[in-house]
DNA sequence: CCCTGTCAATTGGTAATACCAATATAGTTT
DNA sequence: AAACTATATTGGTATTACCAATTGACAGGG
């Protein structure tokens, strides 16, 4: 018989559960704003460096934004996989992208739905608007991805999908490679995308893990070319 | 031309980045306390409530282990991926594990060294010591998996291999799920660990991935068998 | 009527101080 | 040597204060 250690929550933590839980809840929308750290104090019986424990908690998984003077807003984002020492290289990142991303493809070919392949379309139109101009982000491409990885039907590869494309965007090291790799006029392929899109439309697995490796082969290639591959 | 929002880092974040730095560093060593919080605020010329909210983040991170009125103490884990709202069921845990960890374990065949083969024939010891055992927490078989996963030389495998394995291990409904396949008599299957380890000294991919797809493939079925496929 | 500038209120950021509770350590007693 | 007690050290939470950023209201000028 193993005991286990009996450990009260610290209070941050259950104010966070439950400020989490009027997010969940729709009592507060994205882009809405909470009460003032001031009022939920009062309103939950606890102290202000309280609320502050739980809001720091909140705000390092992604679902709110603290704005210094104008107050704390729900994001709209999904809670996403946080880690404080980031030192993943961008060709691991894309090692383990064509691990999973393959994967999450075949599984959405099988479970896709009509209004995701609708938005995988209007995805595919935005990365073409965003080729034409010079500084484009990407968002559109993490869209693409992040909708597929959606349509997986499984929220641990959703929440891995989703934390590889911010790793990649939120690494110093990774932004300066995908940085270098835009100034010299690689773009992620449209046509890869395109060949994708077809795949799930159709509705073929094993189509759609192949489109995806190669995809992703394509930007392996492309990276491996610029820096070389032991980055 | 796209102008970036001018965010600078709040204090905590700062203080959080230069106390894991310590760690890191080894300046402060697994199973380490951290000097006292009145301590590191007046050295780092910060306030207490600062220190508190610097810890929180390292704390959700993993790196730290907080024990009122004993202190602060390093746990020697790798920062871990971490999420708040926990949504992720035993089998999309399974699902992911399925295509990740096979994958891993092919890298690992080609990668492994001979210490990490070293530290799999222990963990298979110990597996086989926990079996003997009523109550086994399967420690030795997380181990057995997180060596292979850093056996696979990709850091991102590593980190999310490891936070399956902490959401599968705190997860209220994964617990309840294996506590209930423990009572049941179902142990991860010792042949299955041996044929893993087998093809790893071979150093044969394609027998390594078509083992761990087995075993994994072993544990989805009984835990179907055990729930139905639909949990 | 619209735009700009100013001021005050509201908001978050950080700090100092206080007190409580848990743990660890040292000393005393059996 | 072990057990018990007391004290010091530690983290947990709270209160209060002040600073800085933002927002909104209002007034004045074009």
């Amino acid at each position: 018989m193993e005991l286990q250690v009996i450990k009260t929550d610290r209070l941050y933590i259950k104010v966070a559960q439950q400020l989490s839980k009027l997010i969940r809840d729709g009592k507060i929308k994205p882009g809405e704003r909470f009460p003032a750290e001031r009022d939920l104090a009062s309103q939950l019986g606890v102290s202000r460096p309280t609320i502050r424990e739980a809001m720091i908690a909140l705000e390092i998984s992604g679902i709110i934004e603290i704005r210094t003077g104008s107050g704390i807003y729900v994001t709209g984002k999904k809670p996403t996989l946080y880690t404080i020492d980031r030192g993943v290289g961008p060709f691991e990142i894309l090692e383990i992208r064509y691990i999973i991303e393959a994967e999450a493809c075949a599984l959405a070919a099988e479970r896709i739905t009509e209004t995701q392949l609708a938005q995988l379309r209007t995805a595919l139109r935005e990365m073409e608007e965003e080729e034409k101009q010079e500084d484009a982000t990407e968002k559109a491409d993490w869209k693409f991805h992040s909708i597929i990885a959606e349509a997986s039907q499984n929220s641990a590869i959703y929440l891995v999908v989703n934390w590889l494309w911010e790793l990649r965007n939120q690494s110093v090291l990774s932004t300066s490679f995908l940085e270098s790799i835009r100034k010299e006029g690689i773009h992620p392929s449209l046509n890869d995308h395109k060949r994708i899109l077809e795949a799930l439309e159709k509705r073929n697995p094993e189509r759609a893990r192949i489109a995806m490796k190669h995809h992703i082969d394509n930007a392996t290639s492309a990276a491996a070319a610029h820096f070389g591959p032991e980055a």
